[in-house]
DNA sequence: ATGGTAGGTAGCCTA
């Protein structure tokens, strides 16, 4: 099975490239983020004509997250035990930033972890809430072939980004939010594109501010960790820095992995 | 020169 994560940055926007990349790429199972839509509001008919089927999870023009399949696809949460919410006032709400499906025998995990946007912003502790809240209900689901996916804003490594004085980049490199990224691997996770893709300044974002695609200035924060009974089945891992060339790319590219079968 | 672009919608937006 080839199972790929894509922070999509608005399907509406972006559905003729990312179909077109899906069918050329042959990947049976996409992992969207930040789709910027509603479920009403989701071309459906381009990946339908395709032949995936869709999970859809969009609350408003934010955030949203989606899985396409042709290796079915059911049993769909919209949330994991215990997700955290957020609101800059009143009440936190479930935002939609995770999506959980069966597809081809696998647990699939869409996600969007927060931004985190700055060291003294809310939204850092609800970043870091997030990834600790997903690593207890991952370590439930340890033991069954399950793979979290998605844009996580976390760069691990030095050798993630291009400059950790990025001042965009403030919440994606402080040893609290990599502890927490790599806290994954002790609840019996590893992470496949490391494995397969260990080089330096391999990344899968580049800002659209700046020229920074142009100018080689990126950072690598998009990720597939499978449990143990699926990272062992795992026998590769692309990443495909061409999906951020030319008109109407996404600031983000794809991360695929290669599974054989159970 | 501490910005720059992009996608959303009309927000004192978010990334």
């Amino acid at each position: 099975m080839r199972l790929a994560t894509w922070n999509v940055n608005s399907i509406r926007a972006r559905v003729d490239r990312v179909v077109d990349w899906l069918e050329r790429s042959d990947t049976d199972v996409l992992a969207m983020q930040e789709i910027k839509c509603k479920p009403e509001q989701f071309p459906r008919e381009a990946f339908e004509a395709a032949g995936y089927e869709l999970a859809i999870h969009g609350l408003n023009q934010w955030n949203g997250v989606a899985i396409a399949s042709r290796v079915g696809l059911t049993d769909v949460e919209t949330s994991f035990p215990e997700q955290p919410g957020f609101a800059k006032t009143g009440d936190p709400v479930v935002e939609a930033r995770a999506l959980g499906a069966t597809a081809g025998g696998v647990r699939v995990w869409s996600l969007y972890v927060p931004n985190g946007r700055g060291l003294a912003d809310p939204h850092y502790t609800y970043k870091l809430d997030f990834l600790a809240r997903l690593r207890e209900a991952a370590a439930t689901w340890a033991d069954t072939p399950t793979a979290l996916v998605g844009d996580f804003n976390v760069a691990p490594l030095a050798t993630d980004i291009w400059s950790e004085e990025d001042s965009e980049a403030v919440t994606h490199v402080t040893p609290e939010a990599r502890a927490a990224f790599h806290a994954f691997e002790d609840a019996g996770y590893a992470e496949l594109s490391r494995r397969f893709i260990p080089a330096e300044r391999t990344y899968t974002f580049w800002d659209y501010k700046a020229l920074r695609f142009p100018k080689g200035e990126g950072m690598r924060i998009d990720f597939v960790y499978a449990s143990a009974p699926l990272a062992e089945r795992a026998t590769g891992a692309t990443i495909v820095r061409d999906e951020r060339k030319g008109k109407g790319a996404s600031d983000h590219v794809p991360v695929v992995v290669e599974l054989a079968d159970a």
